[in-house]
DNA sequence: GCCAACGTTGGC
DNA sequence: GCCAACGTTGGC
């Protein structure tokens, strides 16, 4: 199987990529998603190598912010059977879980954000996920065009 | 802080 | 199974 590209959103001010950096191996499971479309990609699709960039939302500006890879395919995020835990579901029990994480490995932080006013304006990046109104999905596929192009304007 | 977009829930 | 109400996401 090919390698696949991923965008994942996270909240700076929650976890970052300066976060995941900082994390021993530079590695963090990636739990508390809660929406079954990004649930499927973690649980169905995901696997170890696979790249992610790495994308801060609900900042200013909002962009991506660096590179990761997928280095544990799907298993059940156990937040969910914690009572005591913000993203538990009673929903979900060890015997049926309900919720998947992967475990996302640090690569490398870009020397600038990309913010998402560039991701919009920049040839071959229409079609994303993350540019488009409305789209909400915090694990998002990506084509291996634009994870190139995005890769490139990390360099930059 | 606002609010559009959209996913989920629950009444029927 | 429809769909209105509700809650959340996330850019602005």
């Amino acid at each position: 199987m090919a390698r696949r590209y991923w965008l994942m959103k996270s909240e700076p001010d929650v976890f970052g990529i300066h976060d995941l950096e900082r994390r021993p191996g530079g590695t963090e499971p990636w739990d508390g998603v809660r929406n079954y479309q990004a649930r499927n990609f973690m649980r169905d699709d995901m696997q170890p190598g696979d790249g992610v960039l790495f994308y801060h939302s609900n900042s200013d500006p909002p962009g991506v912010a660096g590179l990761a890879e997928v280095v544990r395919a799907g298993y059940p995020d156990p937040t969910a059977f914690d009572p005591a835990h913000i993203h538990y579901d009673a929903k979900s029990d060890p015997a049926s879980p309900r919720w998947f994480m992967v475990d996302v490995r640090h690569l490398h932080t870009f020397a600038r954000l990309i913010p998402l006013e560039e991701l919009r304006r920049t040839p071959g990046l229409e079609d994303m996920a993350v540019v488009r109104k409305g789209q909400r999905l915090s694990v998002q596929p990506v084509t291996a065009a634009e994870w190139e192009i995005v890769r490139a304007l990390g360099e930059r």
